[in-house]
DNA sequence: ATTAGGG
DNA sequence: CCCTAAT
């Protein structure tokens, strides 16, 4: 088995690149290029599962990356068929036990919840219904599974069980969960101290190798635990393993409920074998970023090479760079004297305390536990009903990015209380055998600001058609619904307010991952989380001003409306069709999602479609008056460059022979 | 940073 | 809208 960390598959700079892009029929051969890329929800549910995936590597045969990968589609698919009505409210989701046997896991993963606010509109039936994902504060590591085992010396090794994360989106009628569920068992001395223990959690989101002590598979020649007598009559190993059975893994599990250090402790080091599903996506991303980067540093040995770096756009490249710098993994590695434990993944498992084995001297206990799942915290999205699917599934790509991507801390959580001192020993915490562990919770939380206010903010690219800069509030152009044939230019449609909006206008945004948005600049700034009045759920609202909401997120297709055409026509008819730059200044200056490329970009389309018949035009019909204007003046300034041009040329020639 | 064009 | 070449 392996413990994945996030960042070795390329952080979520890597991530965001391959977000979905809108497929676009137009695009031919780019779209397709793009594919690979592209991430469905799920792949982002199961990068977040992947960040704590304890992989199953198939000991025999081939790279067990089949195996993962079904395992990836097994599980997913039973979270997704779970029922997760009941939301417990954010702290009590922290008290909960992670109770081993009796349905742990899988029997209360709720996450996110989504809940759908419907919005009256006024407009032709076509309003947006909003759509809203709360997302608690915290990150809950929920349904942990925790065993205090005491080490055996005796020379098993581990059994590994084969994990994987298992995620699932459930729709509101369905289950409402949206969690990433992993198995990670963490052994630790019980008098390593707290510290030691948040290391070893955190090593398993972060490091891509797995803390010192990770059990590989049994194929990789750790010895299996055997169980006594007692052990297999304990009541816990029962219910463990009616929990493995209630999963439905078919990884090979050892059974092994105790796993027991070897003889002298020895950690093991197992090989880095991820999912190879994961793995591949991450290798497309940080190609990709590899050549930019190529492209980038290349720039100065040649002007071709120049171009290229200069090319690309300087959004993307920026961001493009910036996940190149996140693709560098950051290793830390757990010395194997903090944490003498093994990090198991033995299917069954355990939530026991065992006695102490008289083999071991006192100072010798290690406790054993198994993380079953982190679960992602509630998501509170708005979104415009006519958003599209695509949009929708970005913007939840962004939040568990954007949490993900702001850096996370581990909590521990004692029968609901968190242990604030890591200088505790686990004995001194009372996380050790012969203590009730059953209540011990592990959180993610965000490692900026986790308590601080909330933002509201619309990413630029979350935009809907007729918002634009002009409107006073950037809620508002969250608001607007984008419906590509519907242009009904209706100011009053951006006012509308949804009950979410109060609290993104309350400018106080300061989002949990503000702090690291800078950092993480384009990505995480797309979604901040808001903090719900009411419930302790954030709400994450795409926020407006950020300059580049998501990287390598496509923008929304926003139709130009008639005021915007007409103000187009107006701005070219005094301009001219080569000053797109003053054009936008004069009719667009104070619209940030129309860029002087745009303007040209429409202008062409405006200029063809007054050229073709109005069988032949789609879309929000032009005024027929207008498209004439259009001809008009595309014919008066193509008239006029043309004698400009010829008026150089002359005027060279006259030069030249003179 | 802009402009011009192809996709 | 995106992407790029060329300014």
């Amino acid at each position: 088995m392996v413990v994945r960390k996030r960042l070795d598959y390329g952080s979520r700079g890597h991530q965001v690149p391959a977000m979905p892009r809108v497929p676009s029929s137009a695009r031919g051969k780019r779209s397709a290029r793009r594919k690979k890329d592209e991430m469905t929800p799920f792949d982002l549910l199961a990068t977040v599962a992947g960040t704590l995936l304890v992989d199953h590597e198939n000991s025999s045969n081939a790279p067990g990356i089949n195996a993962a990968a079904l395992t990836y589609a097994r599980k997913r698919k039973s979270v997704k068929a779970e029922l997760c009505d009941d939301v417990p409210p954010l702290k009590s989701v922290a008290v909960e036990n992670c109770i081993v046997g009796s349905g742990g896991v899988c029997a209360s993963p709720r996450q996110a919840n989504i809940c759908l606010a419907e919005n009256s509109s006024t407009r032709n039936g076509t309003d947006p219904v909003l759509e809203s994902l709360t997302v608690k504060p915290n990150m809950l590591v929920r349904d942990s599974l925790f065993s205090c085992t005491k080490s055996c010396n005796r020379g098993h090794g581990v059994g590994g069980i084969p994990e994987c994360g298992a995620y699932g989106v459930c729709l509101p009628g369905t289950s409402r969960s949206l969690e990433a569920t992993n198995q990670v068992q963490v052994q630790q001395p019980v008098d390593g101290d707290t510290t030691a223990l948040y290391s070893l959690v955190s090593s398993l989101d972060l490091d891509g190798r797995p803390p010192a002590l990770v059990s590989s598979d049994s194929s990789s020649g750790v010895p299996l635990c055997i169980h006594d007598k007692d052990h297999k009559t304990s009541p816990l190993f029962h219910a463990e393993a009616r929990h493995a059975a209630d999963r439905d893994d078919d990884e090979n599990s050892s059974g092994c409920t105790h796993p027991c250090t070897t003889g002298n402790n020895k950690s093991y080091m197992p090989q880095y074998t991820g999912d190879s599903r994961i793995r591949k996506m991450f290798a497309s991303k940080i190609r990709k970023a590899a050549r930019n980067k190529m492209c980038g540093e290349m720039s100065n040995k040649g002007s071709k090479l120049n171009l290229c770096a200069k090319k690309i756009s300087t959004s993307r490249q920026r961001v493009q760079r910036a996940m190149f710098k996140r693709q560098k993994p950051v290793r830390r590695h757990f010395t194997p004297s903090s944490a003498k434990g093994i990090l198991s993944e033995a299917s069954g498992a355990s939530f026991s305390v065992e006695g102490q084995n008289p083999l071991c001297g006192s100072e010798d206990y290690n406790v054993k536990l198994r993380i079953k799942s982190f679960t992602i915290p509630e998501l509170f999205i708005e979104i415009p009903e006519n958003a599209t699917v695509g949009s929708l599934k970005r913007t939840v790509m962004e939040v568990v990015t954007s949490i993900i991507e702001s850096g996370l801390r581990v909590g521990v959580l004692l029968q609901g209380k968190s242990i604030q001192d890591d200088g505790k020993t686990l004995r001194q915490a009372r996380i050790c055998h012969g203590e009730n562990l059953e209540n011990i919770d592990f959180t993610l939380e965000c490692e900026a600001g986790q308590n601080s206010s909330h933002g509201v903010r619309i990413p630029e690219e979350m935009d809907f058609p007729g918002a634009d800069a002009m409107e006073p509030l950037a809620m508002v152009k969250c608001e607007e619904p984008f419906s590509e044939t519907k242009a009904g230019y209706n100011s009053q449609q951006r006012v509308q307010a949804s009950p979410n909006r109060v609290q993104s206008e309350h400018g106080s945004v300061h989002s949990l991952f503000e702090t690291t948005a800078h950092e993480a600049s384009a990505s995480s700034q797309a979604i901040v989380p808001v903090a719900s009045p009411s419930s302790e759920a954030l709400a994450i609202v795409p926020v407006c001003k950020s300059k580049r909401p998501v990287i390598g997120q496509r923008r929304i297709r926003r139709p130009f409306s008639l005021p915007e055409v007409e103000a187009l026509v107006e701005a070219v008819e005094q301009l001219g069709t080569g000053r797109w730059r003053d054009v936008k200044m004069l009719a667009f200056d104070n619209t940030d999602h129309r860029t002087y490329v745009d303007l040209k970009d429409k202008w062409k389309t405006l200029v063809h479609t007054a050229s073709i018949s109005p069988q032949q035009r789609r879309g929000e019909p032009v005024p027929q008056g207008l498209l004439d204007r259009v001809l008009a003046a595309q014919a008066y300034w193509s008239q006029q460059q043309q004698q400009q041009i010829s008026g150089k040329a002359a005027l060279q020639g006259c030069s030249s022979s003179c």
